[in-house]
DNA sequence: GAACCGTAGTTGGTTTGACCAATGCGGTCA
DNA sequence: TGACCGCATTGGTCAAACCAACTACGGTTC
């Protein structure tokens, strides 16, 4: 390892040394206790009161730096005994936030957002189908039959239909582009609900989407990179279009 | 204001609705004067103080909120009269740092980030040549000119590159995948520029890169999406093979 | 003995109120 | 005029308390 190991979030820190802040410090000290092994992901984390008196700081500074660590995604949080603050197996998606305040900070809109879900989504859609992913490719299958169940509701329908697409963007295998999908997604969640509510004739609508789904599970299935890919684009195209002006 | 004011959406949460907590609280609100335009990039927040008392909230609750904001590059804070916590100018930044993060950590590789790039940027490419953007297409070739002036060093180049791949991106006309392939650039940037020096042969490498450029700004002068984004595929994907591992 | 239930203790969530520490502005004094 | 000093503002920090989930344990009941 380099004399210039990893740190946590600290871009070129123009505070003197001698005015760190106290959760700053307590981040510093939580980072030395992950690189030397000390703690592991899945491991629970002190107390916050235990915390406070280990690094002689106050409880609300072991707060701040906890919330720092949960905004980037690496520990989780419950209360209760028996419970606390964990260190995360699989870092959580730490975009989601961010997507938020960028969106409302640029005051993009919703178009905008989907059509770079197209983009991510089709790009996927056809590497999953050249490199025919079979596990994939179970996965897809299993939401769609879930979709499949009769009186499905909308709610119900989004949530399978939210795990499809996400699984199918974790099937091409890359990490950051799994968890951008994510985050752009959930930050449309609401929206997304929402048209499909506004709907007219549901069932009529569920089957179309079902079968939709199923064209491009076919195409994967095939090995049909270029359908695969056209097919989500379409999908998800067609689906927003009467809800956007 | 309406009772039922547009925001974005929250990430599902799993907790109950009446038991988010406080700083959750506070940065929907402050999502909501972002989106409302009552706050915009550059302008000062209220003091911790005031957030408090508007929020009826406690202030370590808004420190709280502030931390996260902090955390994902979307705040400064300086203390002192005067000073305070302000909006960062550049909130496309903010995705930088939080990729950077991710490759500090090892969440994700050097090659998923070229990965990912690929992704959007032979989709950018794509659409560029198919809408035949005649705005873009002239930058395009201003960078590509500059590009083969005698002499030029890799660290010219490698700016001359990042305008004329950024240009690009830009050209699709959707603003969070410019936003987020700027970020994803500048993560790998060092990366970028030492790959470009252990390159032999400098001259002729600048050659081959400058001849793939132009093949591609020929394809969407053509206006042959296909190619354009196959071109833009091979071009970054080859320069990357032999430096990852 | 097994299922149930309530209570105690642990842990995060939040508030209050106080004081310290930078920083800039304006007034004062040489 | 210019250097200086103090005050107001704002972030940084702490202490002590109470609330709210949640688990585990022990007692109760069948």
């Amino acid at each position: 390892m380099s004399d210039r190991s990893p740190r946590l979030d600290r871009p070129a820190d123009d505070r003197p040394a001698d005015s760190r802040r106290a959760f700053e410090e307590i981040l510093d000290r939580l980072e030395q206790a992950i690189a030397s092994g000390e703690l592991g992901p899945g491991d629970r984390l002190p107390s916050e009161r235990d915390l406070a008196a280990r690094f002689g700081v106050s409880r609300p500074s072991v707060r701040e730096a906890l919330r720092v660590l949960e905004a980037l995604g690496l520990v989780s949080v419950r209360r209760g005994a028996e419970h606390g603050v964990t260190l995360r197996e699989e870092p959580q998606n730490a975009f989601a936030h961010l997507f938020r305040f960028h969106l409302a900070l640029n005051h993009t809109s919703v178009a905008s957002l989907v059509e770079f879900r197209v983009a991510i989504e089709s790009w996927a859609a056809g590497l999953v189908a050249a490199r025919g992913g079979a596990e994939t490719l179970g996965e897809l299958e299993r939401q769609l039959d879930a979709m499949r169940q009769p009186g499905l509701g909308q709610v119900g329908f989004h949530s399978l239909d939210a795990a499809f697409h996400l699984e199918l963007v974790r099937g091409a295998g890359n990490e950051l582009a799994t968890s951008v999908l994510e985050a752009s997604r959930t930050a449309i969640q609401r929206t997304m609900l929402a048209a499909l509510v506004a709907k007219a004739d549901w069932p009529g609508t569920r089957d179309r989407l079902v079968r939709e789904h199923a064209g491009v599970v076919d195409a994967i299935r095939a090995g049909d990179g270029a359908a695969a890919s056209r097919l989500v684009t379409d999908h998800v195209t067609t689906f927003w279009r009467e809800h956007l002006d």
